[in-house]
DNA sequence: CGTCCCGTTGAGGCGGTTCAAAGTGCGTGG
DNA sequence: CCACGCACTTTGAACCGCCTCAACGGGACG
């Protein structure tokens, strides 16, 4: 899900299909930039961890890519309580699919660098060359397709199998990114993990710490995650195993 | 979500924002019909119940629109669980978001009478017709959006307040279809009605048991609903309220 | 040094699942 | 036309995974 309509990654596609995909990923890179010629241009900008990028309600001035660093995604429901939709990386668009407002919140979790795509200029290249129109139609249906994943993932999954499947998830985006694999650094809270996961803080924290007895991964610090026994780690993602 | 991507009424627009939305509906309907003109003159087939109009995996060949009926789209998890997607009712598309392969079934839950729209028809508007391109963008968001807030309810809500906001869409969508709002027939069992919430048979049976027991609902049969008292319905399905 | 935020750990309760069995409606064949 | 089988629904009892409430620990920052 990484790479999403709200955080999607319209040029290569990669749509993980998911952090949870037990399935192949819907579909794998396409060529055909039609973004990158003329429209990925846009200005720089930077954000402080914990600042916003947009929020739900404002008007669609922009949308954008993460260059640097990582944004959060979320919906704030009527009870109060918070849903997680998405993690960006760099290279994933975020506000997609937004129309006339934005229907989800964006935040830096750590200090983040997006370039701007102006919407208007957007709107105009797709009034005028319908490739964009059908790539921006089929980077939603790809979304589509691994929040649907993530509905079952979120209903039929134990807390166990649902943090071992985000583990590895980010695991292969970072692998994706060019980094450590093995090693690599939470660059959101618990909290943030338990609204993405639909469980609460204390049972992420404690399957994590179930999870570091068991062996299978390490925290030298909270933040800090060594994946050590990745194919168990495979096999309790997949559940029934426990 | 009844209107859904995956059953999406792409014309009407009208993105019910799906079953639980404690929000507005994202957005109301549009006019132009690009559909209509010229696109959705294609040949009728019928479909008895529990008959697949399309299965995971097809080579995509047709989107349709249900004229009479009800579908039920389903995913087969890899563990042998379903996971139940959406239900399409007259005027729904459907198969709508699947690009080369289907990515879901869709199986008649009564005797049903689709209008098939060829896949290379539709491609053919769209690389001519930039709007086409820019009305699925959009078609797509929106479903996005009700699948999002989809997971909000399935993680967050109680079992009473997901079967309760269930029979509330369900009501709607047959006002909407000019149908009884207060008295209808289920369309689907409870089994799938359990696929769809993310609840056992079991669970859905006993809720509804208890909102008869509480005089909120009457059911003469076990698929005849008949809604006694609406104002509680509703309290019950924005929760807190047990 | 105190405060705040975040993460961890423990104890107890509950909603929904699981397993089991009986009830209901309907189509089919004798 | 009735008897049977089958699919679906309902109901009961017991269990359990996660949540809730509560307390404590540790690092960052003023």
């Amino acid at each position: 899900m990484l790479a999403t309509a709200y955080a999607a990654d319209v040029e290569t596609a990669h749509a993980d299909t998911g952090y949870f995909g037990t399935r192949d990923a819907p579909s794998r890179p396409q060529p055909l930039d039609l973004l990158t010629k003329g429209l990925l241009d846009g200005p720089l900008r930077t954000f402080e961890a914990k600042e916003h990028i947009f929020r739900e309600g404002d008007t669609v001035s922009h949308v954008y890519q993460v260059e640097i660093g990582h944004v959060c995604i979320y919906r704030m429901m009527s009870d109060g309580r918070r849903q997680v939709i998405d993690f960006a990386y760099p290279g994933d668009m975020i506000a997609l699919g937004a129309i006339a407002e934005h229907t989800a919140n964006g935040v830096a979790t750590t200090r983040t660098r997006v370039r701007c795509l102006s919407i208007a200029s957007l709107q105009h290249v797709m009034k005028t060359d319908a490739r964009l129109g059908v790539k921006l139609y089929e980077a939603m249906s790809r979304e589509l397709l691994a929040t649907r994943e993530m509905l079952f993932t979120v209903t039929q999954r134990t807390a166990m199998e649902r943090v071992a499947s985000f583990l590895l998830a980010l695991s292969r985006r970072n692998e994706r990114n060019g980094e450590n694999a093995d090693e690599f650094v939470l660059p959101m809270t618990r909290s943030d993990i338990a609204d993405f996961l639909g469980l609460t803080i204390e049972t992420v924290s404690r399957t994590f710490t179930k999870l570091r007895g068991d062996g299978l991964i390490d925290l030298a610090q909270s933040v800090l995650v060594t994946i050590v026994d990745s194919e168990r780690l495979v096999e309790l993602s997949e559940g029934r195993t426990n």
